[in-house]
DNA sequence: ACTGGCACTCGCTACAGTCGAGTGCCAGGA
DNA sequence: TCCTGGCACTCGACTGTAGCGAGTGCCAGT
């Protein structure tokens, strides 16, 4: 069943108009807003075979059409064009980001600019731990038997934990153990620690040998299996635009979602590289989110992804404009992490 | 003006039931639910009197009885038995809290027991860096000309910063930094830095002076003046129960109040000690607050807080059961961190 | 000082009627 | 074959009316 490029028109125009203006729009509507050179009643035929085809769908038999998920998807597809960013834009997200002094500072500062330039919901993870390197590791007394051991990532990112020592440990033992692990561990990345981690259990002292499988187990929990990662959430009011129209009335399994940081990984985490996915309502995994759209991408320096950012609105969302922002401040965002 | 003994009863009455059902509540219907030994035309000219007095309202001319924030005033004060915790509750806390690993941990699992057990919006600092004391410093080159300070505090949080030095410097001259740092702030609270790093820079050698001049602006900076304040927070979908009931229509409002840290740290922040604080409705100097209530202590180990933590909902909430647990929450927290 | 009784208020629901946007279909024309 | 104008039809939105009932305020009686 081929749809000609009238019908790819008219659906194109029925998902700019239902996104602009929230209503479902009729034939005459249509026809007096774009050229389409033709009459209502074409349109009306037009209209008759998308539905079929299941773009678009009518909310009851007398009101306008609305797009489907599949309508929408076809549009992302096939009959968007690249919105390019305004100037005003590409200041706000270069002055928004210059003058971080951190890691956190960076992530805050994105997740900010991306809720207010979407008008929707942010999420940013921080860089994965699996794709980072160990910088330095440091281990700080707090007692005579309990240590804090500080994980410093190339990307930036430190993470820290307690360690209760099998017994008391005199402080030359603690620089010994620092020295060590350092020598061993600097440099390489998270996922390929195990080994040697092992390795430094193996070739400790006799001396060293309790506390350093003590220490072992909590790097390798730390490094490798909790993994935390981590994500910063923002625009959360966004959510309430449009009064209650999208989300069919209901905040709460969004809401619920969002609160969920393992969801929120699945749906913006897996990125692997810099592409750009859209999810569409129902494509959505997750029952929570039917019916929501997620604009996800993976940031970082070159084309591997550190980690991914992404936006979460409604299936009636501008997706082309909100496809460049989030691109444009994925680019941006792993421009300034390669320069760290 | 005097309420009697009766007329307080009432009060309690009405509060207990809206609390309850959410619905006005009528002469009749009070008089069958409580024991208060009248008939409904007595309850009735004691409501006219409430009323008169501002403590409950009419929402229409015909229904029942609302308390007014003032009547909700009047009844935290005065009229509230205090509730105690239930065995369940009180294995829940503690089963909820034991196993965690990190100050990072322990705030996010307190916000997400407290969202749990008050069914509302949850809100938990990070113990403040003000009333922190400094238990390391830690100077990791990043390259030539650039260090990671990392700053320990003795509640376990980990700040960090990078320094950009005016030119390059040697690994020996790190360590001379790293050991001086050390000797002069570990031990000192925060806020009694300042003079303290004026000291490092007059007594450095000169050979040190330049990195260590750059160095004491980024401590500074860190410790005293950009102070870093966190919180966290979880339960955002716990506005949504009651429909739109609550907080008139619309949660807008409130989300935007909640995504602003600083006037979340405003709220839940100032507490010096671990009294318990109550903010009904028009009492909240936030106008996006002006429906919502807020019930709010401090926590630490003894009577002085290290950070506040709070639940907000609306104002129509079961105030005696929130604080109870607020309280017991705050203990427990207070308890964990002082073993550190 | 409390109570029973009574008239009154007013929001809620149901129902009927009107309006109009939008549709589907059909016959006629390029 | 494809497009168009015309027309009958559908159905949600809105309006106005009426009855119901929960709840009140007031008053006279105990």
């Amino acid at each position: 069943m081929g749809l000609d490029d009238r019908k790819l028109a008219v659906l194109r125009a029925i998902v700019e108009d239902y996104v602009a203006t929230q209503e479902p729009v009729g034939s005459k509507a249509l026809v007096e807003r774009h050229q389409l050179g033709v009459s209502p009643a074409t349109v009306r035929n037009d209209m008759a075979v998308l539905e079929e085809e299941g773009y678009i769908r009518q909310p009851h038999t007398s009101a306008g059409r609305v797009p489907t998920d599949r309508g929408y998807r076809l549009f992302v597809d096939r009959l968007s064009r690249v919105k390019p960013l305004s100037p005003a834009e590409r200041r706000a997200i270069e002055r928004f980001l210059v003058g971080a002094v951190d890691l956190d500072d960076v992530v805050h500062r994105t997740v900010r600019l991306l809720a207010q330039l979407t008008r929707q919901v942010a999420v940013v993870q921080y860089p994965s731990l699996a794709r980072s390197k160990v910088r330095h590791l440091e281990l700080v007394p707090i007692s005579t038997t309990r240590l804090m051991v500080v994980m410093i990532a190339d990307t930036g990112r430190v993470e820290q934990r307690l360690v209760e020592l099998p017994g008391p440990i005199p402080a030359e033992d603690v620089t010994d153990l620092r020295r060590l692990v350092n020598e061993k561990l600097v440099g390489s990345p998270l996922t390929d620690t195990p080994p040697l981690v092992q390795a430094l259990v193996d070739e400790a002292t006799p001396q060293l040998r309790g506390a350093m499988t003590t220490l072992s187990t909590v790097l390798l929990e730390t490094l490798v299996e909790r993994h935390e990662e981590r994500i910063a959430l923002a625009g959360t009011a966004n959510l309430t635009r449009g009064g209650l129209l999208d989300f069919q009335g209901s905040l709460r399994p969004i809401l619920e979602a969002l609160e969920e940081e393992v969801v929120m990984l699945k749906l913006i985490g897996e990125a692997e590289s810099t592409t750009t996915r859209v999810l569409i309502g129902d494509e959505n995994e997750i029952d929570n989110l039917r019916a929501a759209s997620v604009v996800s991408t993976g940031y970082g320096p070159g084309a591997t992804a550190l980690g991914g950012l992404g936006v979460l609105g409604p299936t009636r969302m501008d997706y082309p404009g909100t496809i460049a922002t989030v691109r444009a401040v994925a680019r941006y965002v792993g421009e300034l992490l390669a320069q760290n």
